[in-house]
DNA sequence: CATCATTAGCTATGTGTATTAGCTTATTGG
DNA sequence: CCAATAAGCTAATACACATAGCTAATGATG
C-alpha cells in the first residue's frame, strides 16, 4: 500500500478548500478522506477527531481574516480606513464561506490560541477606531458596533436573507457610511 | 400497546423546547422521541423528515420573533419604536437560542408560506422606520442595516463572541441610539 | 548497506444518527 | 358492532464519527 504522504497541514488545507466549496456543514471525514485519496480512519493519524479538525478550521480562519483587514487598513486613516477594512472583511468572507461559517463558533476558553486568534481579530478593529477619538470603552462598545454589523449583514447576505432584488453592494456602502456618520457623532 | 396521542403540533412544539434547552444542532430525533415517550420511527407520522421539522421551526419561529417585535412597537413612533423593537428583538432571541438558530436558515425559495413570513419581518422594520421620512430605496437600505445590527449583535453575543467583560447590555444600548443617530442623519 | 523503531494507512468493528418497510392494534365513522 | 384509518411498533438499511489492532513503508542508526 503506496504512502499518500500526508501531514496534519495538508489534511486542514484540504478541509478548508472542501468547506468552501460544499459548506462546513457538509464537510465529512468520508468526503476529506476521498478527496486525499485515504480510507477515513486514516484521517486519525493527523487531526484528533472531527471536532478538533473544525477547531483548527476556526482558528485558522480568524487569523486569515484579521491579517486580511490589518492589511487593508494599512496606510490608512479614520473613515478610510473603515471602509476598507469593511470591504475587506466583506470579500473574504464571501470568498471563503466555510471557512467564514468556521469562526462563528465561539472560541474554546481553555484554548490560548483560539482565544488569542479571536481577540487578533477585535486589536485590528480597535487600531483602526483610535482615529476617531474615543475613550476607552467607548471604542469597545464601538468595536462590538462594527463587528455586529458586518458580521450580521454578511451572515444575512450569505444565507440569501436580502430578498428584495434592490443592490446589496450599494446597501453596503451606504451602510458602512452611516456607521462612519454614527462614529463622527458618536454620543454616549 | 397504548398511544401517545401525539400530533404534528405537540411534535413540533417539543422539539421547539428541547432546541432551545440543547441547541439546534443537539435536536435529534432519536431524543425528541424519548421526551414525547416514543420510538423515534413513529415521528415519521407526523413529519415528514428532520430537515422538514427544522424549516417548520424556522418558519414558525421567524413568525414569533416578527409578532413580538410588531408588539414592541406598537404604539410606539420614531426613535422610540426602533428602541423597543431592538429590545424586544435580542430579548427574544436570548430567551429562545434553538428558535433563533433556527431563523438563521435561508428560507427554501420555493416555500410560499417560508418567503412570506421571512418578508413579514423585514415588513415589520419597514414600518418602524416610516417615521423617519427616508425614500424608498433609502428604507430598504435603512432596514437591512438595522437586521444585520440586530442579527450580527445577537448571535456574536449569543455564541460567547464578546470576549472582553464590558458590559455587554450597555454596548447594545450606545450601539442602537448610534443607529438612531445614523437614521437622523442620513445621507446617501 | 542492513537492521530496527516509528508510524501512515489499512480492515474490522462499535455506536450513533436518519430513514423505510411492513406489521399490529388502537381508534373512530358508519 | 364492524370495518377503515392511522398511530406506533420492530426490523433493517445506509451513513456518520470513532477506536483497536494489524501491516508495511519510511527513516534513523550501526
Amino acid at each position: 500500500m503506496p504512502r499518500a504522504g500526508l501531514t496534519a497541514a495538508i489534511v486542514v488545507e484540504q478541509a478548508e478548500r472542501l468547506a468552501d466549496e460544499v459548506g462546513l456543514g457538509n464537510l465529512s471525514l468520508a468526503a476529506l478522506a476521498e478527496r486525499l485519496g485515504v480510507r477515513p480512519p486514516s484521517l486519525y493519524k493527523h487531526i484528533a477527531s472531527h471536532d478538533a479538525l473544525l477547531r483548527m478550521l476556526e482558528t485558522s480562519a480568524r487569523f486569515d481574516l484579521a491579517e486580511t483587514m490589518r492589511d487593508a487598513a494599512v496606510g490608512r486613516a479614520g473613515a478610510d480606513a473603515v471602509r476598507a477594512l469593511a470591504a475587506a472583511y466583506r470579500h473574504w468572507a464571501l470568498e471563503h464561506p466555510g471557512r467564514y461559517s468556521a469562526t462563528l463558533r465561539a472560541p474554546d476558553p481553555h484554548d490560548r490560541e483560539a482565544v488569542s486568534t479571536a481577540e487578533r481579530t477585535v486589536g485590528v478593529i480597535l487600531k483602526v477606531l483610535a482615529d476617531f477619538r474615543l475613550s476607552d470603552s467607548q471604542a469597545i462598545d464601538a468595536t462590538r458596533m462594527l463587528r455586529s454589523m458586518l458580521h450580521g449583514f454578511v451572515s444575512l447576505e450569505a444565507a440569501g436573507g436580502f430578498g428584495m432584488p434592490q443592490d446589496v453592494e450599494s446597501t453596503f456602502h451606504v451602510m458602512i457610511e452611516a456607521q462612519i456618520t454614527a462614529l463622527e457623532h458618536w454620543k454616549a
